[in-house]
DNA sequence: GTAATAGTGTCTTTCAGACAGTATTCA
DNA sequence: TGAATACTGTCTGAAAGACACTATTAC
């Protein structure tokens, strides 16, 4: 049987790049003709989707070295005016510290302040839900913060994840199985100085953790 | 700007129907060239992923009417010999009254116990994931049990689906307020009748009944 | 009656969440 | 010393999970 004789689609792939920054969950974007929108590429010939994803990002957003998750294909046919393009959605977290110069757009409970063009907010929407599932999972996955960070930035992280207030205790006992104490500590905050804390690789949260993090 | 003037994969869809049979859960399989397989199809100009999920699945296991989930994009370059075919892995799942006569493979804590053809067991571990993690926020949200059950039903399907025992006090707790009674019973079990049960569209279950489901 | 299953009251243990206490730094 | 922050012991209320009891059918 040869293969498909029917015609092709066009394949891209989107990037939501998701940075906390002000307390709040903010995306990259970049502007382009056709609005403020995600970095975004055609595949190449024999290329892996999540190779281009970070192909895009480092072309137009000068960022690399990231995870990329898929979160859907987007395949309305009438989606992009220029033709038949499936767009796979990805996501991507990144401290705040390591972006580059970029457009970033301020997040209100998971969905962007304004629009973006194509079907972009929508990919935002499920970019954050995929995201708030990892991180409920398990501690920091994705390197939102630097190498080792205090409990308070920790929960500071958290806060702005599930836009949502969590209490200190509560939140430590949630998380602390899932972290490795180095024995430094750093005294930026004024008060005691706080230790400073790793992910402990592969550690599950408790299942009871996503309840907190969510809400009632 | 013009569209891409790369080539362009082919793009295909591969289903897994999942049911429960013997309290286990199987996959629904057909026969092809290639092996024992999920059934699937290549896309067709304009034509949306779910529908062609449809098809594939009407014109191969005779199958109509389910719903369908997205969840991954297989994209090795050389996943299959014939040439650059990306395949969109779906997850649908269905009562086993209502499945006509296909082939059913049973899945051992969420993989197949023999292997399918190409990458098609990757995307059934994928497809049981998704499937559990539905089954965890709604009380049977993809109608794999009639139009009405028991509790003694629901709670068998989820034990299948877990591959977990569980205690049916607890259970039966976690799950009543997502469930609507219909006044009806029915005295198949022999015992005292028990009362007939309807899902409550969009109630969710409580943020712990995935901690009871998923086990320690 | 017995057997079988459905459904529920209750007890205990556990733990989330709140509160307040102690600990350690800087000014 | 006081202010600020880090961490932790303890209390309470709620609920998971276990257990047993009652309820309703068939035989």
């Amino acid at each position: 049987m040869a293969l498909s004789d029917f015609p092709r689609p066009s394949v891209a792939v989107d990037v939501a790049v998701l940075t906390v920054c002000d307390d709040t969950l903010q995306v990259v974007t970049v502007e382009s003709q056709f609005g403020t929108a995600l970095p975004g590429t055609f595949l190449h010939e024999g290329e892996r989707l999540r190779d281009a994803a970070a192909r895009a990002l480092s072309t137009k957003a000068g960022i690399d070295g990231l995870d990329f998750h898929q979160v859907g294909m987007f395949d309305d046919p009438r989606r992009d005016d220029r033709g038949w393009v499936l767009s796979m959605a990805h996501v991507a977290a990144i401290a705040y510290e390591s972006l580059p110069d970029v457009g970033l757009i301020p997040l209100e409970s998971g969905f962007p302040t304004v629009g973006l063009a194509f079907d972009h907010s929508q990919m935002v929407a499920l970019a954050v839900d995929d995201l708030r599932r990892r991180y409920s999972d398990q501690a920091e996955p994705s390197s939102m913060l630097g190498e080792a960070f205090t409990l308070l930035e920790l929960r500071r992280l958290y806060e702005a994840i599930f836009d949502r207030e969590l209490p200190k205790d509560t939140f430590r006992r949630q998380v602390i199985d899932g972290l490795v104490g180095t024995g430094e500590t750093t005294s930026a905050g004024g008060g005691r100085p706080a230790e400073l804390y790793r992910r402990k690789p592969d550690a599950q949260l408790p299942r009871t953790a996503a309840a907190l993090f969510r809400g009632p």
